[in-house]
DNA sequence: CTGCACCGA
DNA sequence: ACGATTCGGTGCAGA
């Protein structure tokens, strides 16, 4: 069988890509969209054909002939954006990491060295498949060169393949008259000018009945159309030009080097390392499937300990270092409704030496006659045994301890505080908060530059306690790789901490942070079981009135909570005016349909029926799922997920509890504080726009926070040039929106939604409210220019925010970075001052020995489950330290209440 | 697995 | 002419 060939067209391929895959960038704010969708089409490529050999072809950058001649008959090309160009570059490391032979050489352009290498390749009996995304190549099509052309439709990517039979089969011409084709039509996207007033349809019509440029010049005169006539006599010269320029080349002077294309060998540690930079998700499967075959991956020195006393005696003597790397491997115990995570396996790296791994013993041993009993309490015993070592080694004074997420195994460590731990998790998230997930193995290629197995390579759905049983090695591992890229990446992050201006951040905030978050999540909240289920039952009673009746009055019965069907219903069964929006039907958003309330009883009662199914589904079921054995919900608090440095609430998020309508605010009446004890909610009164004053500086704003009287209607005093006592209440709702809409990084558009005015209106106030407060704009104007500038914004305490999209040519994605760069600082600043409020409160809490604790964080509020003799002095802690956690040149107030329930507490 | 809808700060 | 306020999480439907 013959051999077989891929050729691709670089700039071609790269431009398709740029355009059909959406914008992406990496956490470096590199665009990598095209990069993306090349790599996609390529991949597809090789698996279709499994070629032989491989090569892709690019265009120098220097003009070529063909360039010039265009240029001299009309101007430039428009040139490529700044997104795609910066990719080019990256794209060529991508390929030559991969061992990809890339063609390029002055003077020619892709095409020609495409077309030169194809021919010469067919000649060699070879079969040649030419991958490109432009038309032009067509004229190069024979019975053993395919061209074949990607087109990206709704993501998906479907390739037209064209033989010499296809193009005639397509347009009625051989590959070669298709040059004389493309001459007379032209092509705006080649700059080809081709012949006025003659376009796809008459140029395929004159080739068909003429055959060829010279023969239709021969017979020019019998041409019927007289417009077509005389511009093809006019524009002879341009016909003749673009034949030219169409022209592709075939006898370049240039070889393609067979045993360097040969198609193997793609998948490189270099090449995975690149993936990961630019955040290939998708593709780095592709890579560890293959790792295999081109294993390099780095072998160091790691040992399984089989014997307790063993792995005893080492953290014995691991003690006497000055640093280790530590990763324990927890689980929640199996079948179990608590949270609590189980040992299974620990690892050890002591630097330049070696790193151990030990598994608990959690499953039975082959063969093993002990009973039930006997097992359990081995473990416990073994457990509390490893636990006491860990926690002994761990608190060593002097002995910095490295590791990745600590928070999770505080359980087993000292957690009188954080002094000695670095946590890489935490320091990855502080140089970079856009990424989705940080893994040892992303970090350390990332950070170190190394491409180490990845978790689900090694694990791919199992557990670790699977994982552990089926394959001890891989699991082993695993875990040492953790602990050695802990205690490597150590230095490398501290110091682009430091460079960064972040290392206060993370050895004052976020690790002390880490410890009260785990206390708190530890702590839970009780919540009383029944009263959610009866909440829940009286949801479910006025839902299946109100199912009934939207049921009754559409006429068909249909799932109300399917928007797909809803919309259908509404609009063109029923015929409700409302019009189409979204690429998936009819918007059914609450915006919408509320418009539509008054006028359709249905619609209100959609809205109803909605807002009960949210309370009964999210809140009454959903919350009762997680209640634990302890009564409590022990809610998971996220500290290395939001890109502004707040923190979230997850399984279940008790930051979203409703607030607003009084119906699910009745919710809160079911989180209760323990016997004894209270609840004391206190939360920072407007502190983003307290933030906002401070950084600005702005007196006029400063000065509005010194009167202490209520902001909004201050605000609307002075924009609105009233007096403060004749300020109506919708000049203060109006003031409002301005003041929140400034610290969301403001768009007239936006104001206008929120406030139902017109867009101009909007404007105008925010033109007014500038004028309020002048150093407000300077200030927002700053940000965003700074923004531009390093690429990055800062709060108050040096916590950073990358915004890649500040550098789009893209209107909607500048704008968008524009919001998020006078957003960021003020939002982050206002997380930062949160957060030192929690360590000092939970600092004198615990100093104090005082049985009150903190348990929960939303933004602006701590929840504290207060012992009730404790009540006068939490109090003054909570005041206290709230409003010391950050000096600014407006206090930071708080509102405080106590109460039996959190819906008193509020 | 994605889009929609909707809850909070 | 168009776009069109930030940061999150969860549940559901429908592919």
């Amino acid at each position: 069988m013959s051999q077989k060939l891929v050729l691709i067209d670089g700039h071609s391929i790269l431009n398709r890509a740029f355009y059909g895959v959406p914008d992406l960038s990496n956490a470096e704010g590199l665009h990598t969209n095209a990069i993306y969708g090349f790599l996609n089409i390529m991949f597809k490529i090789l698996e279709e054909e499994k070629p032989d050999y491989l090569a892709v072809a690019f265009d120098v950058h220097a003009p070529t002939f063909r360039h010039q001649m265009y240029q001299a008959y009309k101007g430039t090309r428009k040139p490529m954006p700044e997104e795609l160009r910066q990719q080019v570059p990256v794209m060529k490391e991508v390929l030559k990491a991969m061992h990809i032979t890339i063609m390029e050489q002055a003077g020619l352009e892709a095409d020609d060295i495409l077309g030169t290498l194809a021919k010469k390749a067919e000649q060699e009996g070879m079969e040649v498949s030419l991958v490109s995304g432009d038309r032009d190549l067509l004229q190069i099509a024979t019975d053993h060169i395919k061209i074949r052309i990607p087109k990206t439709k709704q993501g998906r990517t479907e390739i037209e393949d064209y033989y010499a039979a296809d193009v005639q089969a397509a347009y009625q011409v051989t590959p070669l008259q298709f040059i004389e084709l493309k001459a007379l039509m032209g092509d705006t996207a080649d700059n080809i000018p081709g012949v006025p007033k003659v376009g796809e349809k008459t140029a395929q019509a004159l080739m068909v009945e003429y055959g060829s440029l010279d023969n239709i010049y021969s017979h020019v005169e019998e041409i019927s159309k007289k417009s077509i006539r005389e511009s093809l006599i006019e524009h002879k010269d341009l016909a003749e030009l673009s034949k030219t320029l169409a022209t592709i080349k075939t006898d370049c002077d240039l070889q393609l080097d067979y045993d360097q294309a040969k198609a193997e060998g793609f998948y490189t540690p270099e090449a995975y390392t690149l993936c990961k930079r630019l955040e290939f998700k998708n593709l780095l499967g592709r890579f560890e499937k293959n790792a295999a075959a081109t294993d390099t991956k780095i072998t160091e020195n790691f040992r399984i300990i089989e014997e307790k006393k063993e792995f005893l005696d080492f953290l014995k003597k691991a003690k006497k270092q000055k640093e280790i790397g530590l990763w324990l491997i927890t689980e929640p115990a199996v079948g179990s409704n608590t949270k609590k995570e189980e040992l299974l396996g620990a690892s050890v790296s002591v630097p330049d030496a070696e790193t151990v791994f030990y598994a608990l013993k959690r499953e039975q041993e082959p063969g093993g006659q002990l009973s039930l009993f006997e097992e359990v309490k081995q473990t416990v015993d073994e457990t509390a045994e490893i636990t006491a070592a860990l926690q002994e080694l761990s608190s060593v004074k002097g002995l910095r301890i490295a590791t990745f997420d600590v928070k999770r195994q505080y359980d087993y460590l000292d957690h009188s505080g954080t002094e000695q731990y670095f946590d890489i998790l935490i320091a990855a998230y502080l140089l970079n908060p856009l990424k989705n997930d940080y893994d040892p193995e992303s970090i350390a290629s990332e950070h170190l530059g190394i491409m180490i197995q990845g978790k689900a390579e090694v694990f791919g759905k199992r557990s670790f306690r699977t994982l552990l049983s089926e394959e001890r090695k891989k699991a082993a591992e695993y875990t040492c790789y953790g602990a050695w890229v802990s205690v490597k990446c150590r230095k490398v992050l501290e110091d682009k901490l430091e460079v960064a201006g972040m290392k206060r951040l993370m050895n004052e905030m976020e690790m002390p942070l880490s410890l009260v978050l785990y206390d708190m999540q530890k702590e839970g909240v009780a919540v009383r079981r029944e009263e959610l289920k009866s909440y829940g039952d009286a949801l479910v009673a006025r839902i299946e009135e109100l199912e009934h009746a939207i049921h009754e009055q559409a006429g068909v019965d249909f799932n109300i909570n399917s928007p797909k069907q809803l919309g259908e219903v509404l609009f063109e069964t029923m015929q409700i005016p409302g019009g189409k929006k979204t690429k998936t039907g009819y918007s059914t958003a609450a915006d919408v349909l509320e418009k539509l309330s008054a006028d359709y009883p249905i619609v209100r009662d959609i809205l109803e029926y909605r807002g009960l199914t949210k309370l009964k589904s999210t809140y009454a079921d959903g919350l009762a799922a997680f209640i634990e054995a302890d009564g409590r919900i022990h809610t998971n608090f996220n500290q290395t997920i939001t890109a502004t440095g707040r923190i979230s609430s997850t399984e279940p998020n008790l930051q979203n509890i409703p607030m607003r309508m009084e119906l699910g605010r009745k919710i809160r009446k079911v989180f209760v504080p323990r016997e004894g004890y209270e609840f004391m909610d206190a939360d920072y009164s407007q502190i983003e726009l307290r933030v906002l004053a401070h950084m600005s500086g702005d007196e006029q704003l400063i000065d509005a926070y010194r009167q202490e009287e209520d902001i909004h209607r201050i605000t609307a005093s002075k924009v609105f040039h009233t007096p403060f006592e004749e300020v109506t209440d919708l000049q203060r709702r109006n003031a409002k929106a301005v003041n929140f809409g400034i610290v969301y990084g403001i768009s007239s558009f936006g104001l206008s939604q929120d406030l139902s005015i017109s867009k101009k209106e909007a404007a105008q106030y925010i033109e007014q409210y500038f004028e309020t407060y002048p150093k407000v704009k300077e200030f927002i104007d700053k940000l965003v220019a700074d923004a531009k500038n390093k690429g990055y914004t800062e709060t108050m305490f040096g916590r950073r925010r990358p915004i890649p999209e500040l550098s789009s040519s893209n209107f909607m994605q500048r704008s968008f970075g524009e919001r998020v760069a006078m957003n960021a600082p003020i939002q982050g600043t206002a997380a930062d001052i949160i957060k030192i409020a929690m360590i000092k409160v939970w600092k004198a809490l615990k100093e104090e020995e005082l049985k009150s604790r903190l348990i929960l964080q939303v933004h602006d509020e701590l929840l504290i489950e207060t012992a009730l003799e404790e009540e006068a002095r939490v109090r003054e802690i909570l005041t206290e330290n709230m409003k010391s956690a950050a000096d600014l040149a407006v206090t930071l107030e708080i509102d405080l209440h106590t109460g039996k329930d959190w819906y008193e507490a509020k």
